[in-house]
DNA sequence: CTACCACTTGATAGTCAATAACAGTTTTTC
DNA sequence: GAAAAACTGTTATTGACTATCAAGTGGTAG
């Protein structure tokens, strides 16, 4: 990733971005996501419409946050050479999610319940489920785990709807679980299927 | 279901929406989803887009063909009480599979490519499974199988995830493969996950 | 057979997300 | 300081989708 140059060009970008997803999710939050148009969203961080689609590709992506891939896959290249691709992907993951949810947890929890009760957000967050699996597999390859390509997106796919589960769980509690434990109780089930 | 009167209505309100999807899908084909407008299709098939509407709640609705959910939980319900929850899924999934496989294959192949080369309807297919989803985890749950209902939930997602994965291999390999061998392939992976 | 009623459809107009073209302004960069 | 590049707003257009209302069709009772 790159910060080119601390310019004032990029300091106002990057405020403008900001202002524009906090005035998105504060409004999809009082009024519905539905029921917030674009242009609402725009005037009230102060832009045209063109400028916000000029910082978000759609409607959908301002609620997007994408920024924990890098950071999993780095830790799933990092995990021990001995323990198995489930292990692996299971420490990397929950290790991973205990340091968001200890800073990120009420952001993360407003985000998925918005996420989990839009229709269209939630088409969305699959979509990107499809490039987190892509990477989980490529990582794991890298990491010359055994099994075949084909092995390894099986097992990226049944992680990551497990995960999803979790987050589910935990969103429809309401945040009073711990997601973490959950997690790991996601793996249990992973891991024991045919209880 | 009801089929209340096979009156002339009827009939030919099951002749239009033939008539919409079967155009539809071969205008997706010839020029893409994108690049064909629902105006189009509903000319095409000689009625206005209202129509269209009336008949599809959506133009991605178009594609989907969500008959097989039925037919699989009945499948699941049938399975032997003795067989673990991860093995009554994989006979069940897997033998209706096969029969839809075996009279269906080409327009599955064609129907699957489509939503996966198109954003759109895939994010589409990813809220349909959600509903499956559901499905799976409750009729594995009135089977009385062990495990609590989240363990069920990630069974069925983790199960999801892994027939997903199949059916874009296969897809991907313009359908060379047999579409069940790969899914018992995918399910045989779930049941050595850490390989 | 006819007259009535419910259902289905089309025409029209509108909203909203998303894209394109152009002009005006500001920040770099030389 | 001036030329080049980047950023923004205005306006217009496309396409998905909804609402309304008028007109046409099939089913049915008399």
């Amino acid at each position: 990733m790159s910060s080119p140059a601390p310019g004032l060009r990029e300091q106002r970008k990057a405020r403008t971005r900001k202002a524009i997803q906090e005035h998105a999710l504060r409004l999809f939050l009082a009024d519905g996501y539905d029921a917030t148009t674009v242009e609402r969203i725009a005037s009230a961080a102060g832009v045209s419409h063109m400028t916000f689609f000029r910082y978000f590709p759609s409607k959908e992506a301002v609620v997007e946050n994408d920024e924990y891939d890098p950071m999993l896959v780095e830790l799933i290249r990092a995990q021990p050479a001995g323990a198995g691709p489930l292990t692996a992907l299971r420490n990397a993951v929950v290790g991973g999610i205990r340091e968001v949810y200890a800073t990120d947890k009420d952001a993360l929890l407003v985000r998925t319940r918005l996420i989990l009760t839009t229709p269209a957000l939630r088409g969305r967050q699959w979509r990107n489920a499809e490039s987190t699996q892509a990477l989980f597999a490529e990582a794991l390859a890298t990491r010359a785990d055994g099994g075949t390509t084909f092995e390894l997106r099986v097992l990226a796919a049944a992680v990551l709807g497990a995960l999803s589960t979790a987050l589910a769980e935990w969103a429809e509690g309401d945040g009073a679980d711990d997601l973490p434990t959950l997690m790991d109780r996601a793996f249990d089930a992973l891991a024991h299927l045919d209880s």
